[in-house]
DNA sequence: ATGTAATCCTGTGAGC
DNA sequence: TGCTCACAGGATTACA
């Protein structure tokens, strides 16, 4: 699934190829991908076509690309979803949601790449927003700038505004377990199941540990081993950069190689070698270490 | 304020 | 072989 090393991947490539250029044609295959449209996926096609995307900026899993248009193009990619920079001539992908044509770029149409969303259990989904502050990005961490279904998401591990002072106290002040705080996209944004999962492996806690019990170096462990996880994925990730083409479908390579706890039931834990448990947990599952990670005894979910 | 559960979806794989 | 069912899970909404 696309969490936020995912994301930024495709952010990169879409930044590297599909800017600058007036949108000729918009195409949309499944309504249900237009999201938070409110005035549905045909006027979202028509108001799309003839901007030009100026940049792509992201926070947590949302993207946006600002348009000349004082409005921005906003993504999200769910649990399946593909931004696809692809040739024209490229066959069209099982699930192909929706299409962006570029006009083209007098004379070097072997750079005119086309935009494709394919998201098998559309889940995720694309909207035109307006921008609060138009044309004013100065980088892709402005806060100023962020599209209304964005504005309630807390900046991310990676944002070099991300307070993690703030972060510990709103932590603290919460009455949950650790990792439903980890979940909880207001509080901190871009972790999902799976890093959350491995974040707590490295920091060594239990996900149903009471926020308000975790002291200050706790805290600070934990947010490290959510940053460290999350720069070693988008390390492993950045390697498609190159092939023209925006690798997004959540196998970010890191994914098979280097989870040390993330759906490896029964398998040895690569620190202590006790085998790794399942829990339900929230509708899904997490993977703990019995040893390194003991349940806390007032445990909290 | 916080927790719980249902909802949205489809491909995959296990079990019968 | 073919059916059924559990499962994967992010974000939002309704309800407790």
């Amino acid at each position: 699934m696309p969490e936020l090393p995912e994301v930024e991947v495709v952010r990169r490539g879409l930044d590297r190829w599909i800017l600058g250029r007036p949108i000729e044609t918009v195409e949309v295959y499944n309504p249900r991908s237009i999201r938070r449209h409110t005035a549905g996926p045909l006027h979202f096609a028509e108001v799309l076509t003839g901007r030009t995307l100026l940049a792509a900026h992201r926070r947590g899993k949302y993207l946006w690309l600002p348009t000349d248009g004082g409005d921005a193009l906003v993504g999200h990619l769910g649990m399946s979803g593909q931004l696809l920079v692809q040739p024209p001539d490229a066959p069209d992908e099982t699930h192909l949601r929706a299409r962006i044509r570029f006009a083209p770029d007098d004379g070097r149409d072997h750079e005119n790449r086309e935009l494709r969303f394919v998201d098998q259990r559309t889940f995720g989904g694309l909207s035109v927003e307006p921008l609060p502050v138009p044309g004013n990005a100065v980088d892709h961490w402005d806060r100023e700038n962020v599209p209304p279904s964005i504005a309630h998401i807390a900046r991310d591990p990676l944002d070099p505004n991300f307070d993690p002072d703030a972060f510990a106290v709103a932590l603290r002040r919460k009455r949950t377990g650790v990792k439903r705080a980890l979940l909880d996209q207001t509080l901190i944004s871009g972790v999902g199941n799976i890093y959350a999962d491995e974040a707590l492996w490295r920091a060594q806690l239990h996900y149903a540990r009471p926020t308000e019990s975790l002291t200050g170096p706790q805290i600070r462990r934990l947010l490290d081993a959510v940053r460290d996880v999350m720069l070693e994925a988008l390390e492993q990730g950045g390697t498609s950069f190159d092939a023209l083409y925006v690798n997004v479908n959540g196998e970010s390579g890191y994914f098979e190689r280097s989870l040390a706890a993330y759906g490896r039931a029964d398998q040895a834990c690569p620190r202590c070698g006790t085998l790794i448990r399942r829990d339900a947990f929230m509708n899904r599952s997490s993977y703990t270490c019995p040893k390194c990670q003991p349940r806390p005894r007032r445990a909290r979910w």
